[in-house]
DNA sequence: CCGGTGACTCTAT
DNA sequence: TATAGAGCCACCG
């Protein structure tokens, strides 16, 4: 799989997205906004997670448990099977939730400028 | 083709 | 410190 810079218009917005997503280690995770910003469009967080919410009948799966809002809320936990999913599969990598919040989330954030920079 | 919709985020009160 | 409003823009019918 390759991750293409802002500007690419090989894929739909969607396919980068997940793209992007699926880079995601487990035990950490992200936000809308910097999936956002790294794809070029800093204010359309919301596609981001529009995007999200269509994932589910996307293959290969994308482990969209690991993105969340810029606090590190369970924003989107509802859109799961069950509302407890989400944190479900958090806390199997390790990720402390607390009251629908991700406890160390400075921690366990992984910006995806940051991987491509690492590459 | 047009417009409602949304798992967000930032700014101003 | 809260709450409210606006910007954002791809997708689908």
């Amino acid at each position: 799989m390759e991750v293409l810079p802002a500007g690419t218009k090989d894929a739909d917005f969607f396919s980068r997205v997940y793209d992007v997503v699926r880079l995601i280690p487990p035990g950490r995770v992200t936000s809308y906004g910097a999936i956002a910003r790294f794809l070029g469009s800093g204010r359309s967080a919301r596609m981001v997670g529009w995007a999200m919410n269509a994932c589910h009948n996307v293959h290969p799966p994308v482990p969209a448990h690991r993105v969340v809002n810029r606090n590190g809320q369970l924003s989107g936990k509802m859109h799961f099977g069950h509302p407890d999913q989400m944190e479900r599969l958090l806390k199997k990598e390790k990720i402390k939730v607390s009251d629908d919040t991700i406890v160390n989330f400075q921690q366990v954030f992984w910006d995806p400028m940051q991987a491509i920079e690492s590459l």
